[in-house]
RNA sequence: CGAGGUGUAGCGUAGUCCGGUUAGCGCACCUGCUUUGGGAGCAGGGGGUCGCAGGUUCAAAUCCUGCCACCUCGACCA
């Protein structure tokens, strides 16, 4: 590993991919755009995963799963879904590989399939082609399913977590009997995602409705949570569809009421993905690199001996394998760094690097004093503790610094996010960075404007907007709306 | 796909203009010894189709032609 980071100062996406390599989060794949997940991304994706799994289950969800490949035939059946995705879509058009003269290997021609497939950019379509079948009466619904599964976008530009051709996530897809049932499934998903968020991911997020031009295409209404990273730019970082009627009436699926007549089914679909990650690398990294919330830290406390000799590590082991036990059995993801030939130093650095949320460090001093030496990585500073009571003050500062975590990320959105009335205004803080609210005459026109003036899109129409008596930004008319705007990844 | 740039060891690079030793250096890696309270030191060692293909030449990382890949900026997007 070599010595530092670019600071973030200097190049924050520099900064952000060498936190990514470094810190050993992931390496790009052999095809553009294409990321490994390594261990110690993928140890934060399974945390961050089980959290939501847990939660979606808590509320009545069950998990599925639903084939890769889709028939070409079903991205026709919903057009304004299609136009969303077909620029983007992988497509499958041979089924063998066959050796040419020289040796190489090149498709052959015979294998061309009749039906081309395409590989999954989201699933709506697979999923409400199996709907149909499931679907008969109202005592069918709802069907609340979930599936954890890989997606493929063919997009232009590509970055780690954030943006790659294949990546991870989740997306829900539930079939009601009525519209208020369907929005009320939407609404409740988002509050999922946005206390996860929250508590676990310690990310504060805004939550509103995406405008028409942002939403999702096959949805009537998009809503989701926005995040703000650490250069002040707006990161989607989930979004739940009411999707009304629309998959139902392209895939024909009708259920028969409680009063005989026949009706479209309501539906929502909902996803968060790996590039969760992302946000957590931007929203609480620094200089030193990562800092993780204790909530989804694969190691939440590292334990950094120092020692000579075999008989110098193995009383330190003696000496702190009681109270490492007793961590352990309190659910404490703990590990300690007893690696030979490394120095203390490096270690520091390393699992500083990593974001290890607390580190203890332990050597004579310490087995002599009975105190130990504690690391906190969320404020950089070391503080002293007796051993005795170790279990406690380690379980009380994991809390702290969960709580500090989100409480200064909160902080720096709050002190960058304004409230302005003139566009001119607009501008000049749009170029500094950050979220800017203010009053929109609900045209696409004028978002047009806006973007192509100033690179800056609406994020969300947040819930707690007061329009009225407000004037929009742009064209001076009265607003329909407050809109969060930002540039955005 | 438009504009610009870069390809030399796992990573970062020198050398390319002006052709000429065995392609050099840092990090990482391996071995040994000494070390260890904030990225240890010394000694030794391994690793290169110089992006690919052709051409010019006594001689090519270096010059010429073609191709490929990647990066930055646009257009496109979770």
């Amino acid at each position: 590993m070599s010595k530092g980071i670019t600071q973030k100062s200097e190049d924050h996406s520099k900064w952000y991919t060498d936190v990514i390599t470094k810190a050993q989060l992931a390496d790009y794949g052999p095809v553009k755009g294409t990321m490994v997940i390594k261990p110690y991304g993928f140890a934060i994706w399974e945390l961050v995963k089980d959290e939501f799994d847990k939660q979606f289950k808590a509320t009545g969800h069950q998990n599925a799963y639903f084939p890769l490949f889709i028939p070409k035939s079903f991205l026709a059946k919903e057009a304004d879904h299609v136009e969303g995705f077909a620029k983007e879509c992988a497509i499958v058009t041979h089924s063998r590989l066959m050796s040419d003269e020289d040796n190489s290997i090149k498709v052959d021609p015979s294998s061309k399939l009749e039906e081309e497939i395409i590989v999954r950019p989201t699933s709506e379509t697979v999923i409400w082609h199996m709907y149909k079948k499931w679907i008969n009466s109202y005592r069918d619904l709802p069907i609340l399913i979930n599936q954890w599964a890989n997606v493929v976008r063919w997009e232009m530009r590509t970055r780690l977590f954030l943006r790659t051709s294949e990546f991870l996530w989740q997306e829900g897809h539930t079939a009601h009997s009525t519209e208020s049932e369907a929005r009320e499934e939407t609404l409740k998903i988002l509050d999922i995602y946005e206390s996860v968020s929250k508590n676990h991911l310690a990310i504060p997020v805004l939550t509103g409705k995406k405008s028409e031009s942002e939403k999702f295409a096959g949805a009537v209404d998009t809503y989701c949570i926005e995040a703000m990273m650490g250069d002040k730019r707006a990161l989607q970082a989930g979004t739940s569809h009411y999707l009304g009627q629309n998959f139902a009436k392209a895939f024909d699926v009708k259920f028969q009421t409680d009063s005989n007549t026949e009706e479209y089914v309501y539906a929502s679909s909902w996803g968060v993905s790996t590039r969760l990650i992302g946000a957590i690398i931007m929203v609480h990294g620094d200089d030193n690199g990562l800092r993780l919330p204790p909530s989804i830290a694969p190691t939440q406390v590292v334990i950094v001996p120092f020692f000579k000799n075999d008989e110098e590590i193995n009383n330190i082991k003696k000496y702190i394998d009681p109270y490492l036990k007793e961590l352990e059995s309190k659910g404490i993801r703990i590990l300690l760094d007893d690696r030979e030939k490394i120095s203390p130093g490096f270690k520091f650095n390393e699992w500083e690097l990593k974001g290890v949320p607390v580190r203890i460090e332990i050597g004579a001093k310490e087995i002599e004093s009975n105190q130990l030496t504690i690391f906190r990585r969320d404020i950089n500073q070391k503080e002293k503790t007796p051993i005795n009571t170790l279990t406690n003050y380690i379980q009380d500062m994991l809390d702290q610094i969960q709580q500090n975590l989100f409480q200064q990320a909160d902080k720096f959105r709050k002190e960058n996010t304004f409230t302005v009335d003139s566009y001119e205004e607009f501008k000049t803080v749009i170029n500094k960075g950050g979220f800017v609210r203010c009053g929109w005459d609900g045209t696409e026109i004028t978002e047009k404007h806006i973007k192509d003036e100033t690179k800056a899109t609406i994020r969300c129409i947040p819930f707690d907007e007061s329009p009225e008596n407000k004037q929009c930004i742009f064209s001076g008319k009265d607003a329909l709306h407050e809109a969060i705007f930002a540039k955005a990844y």
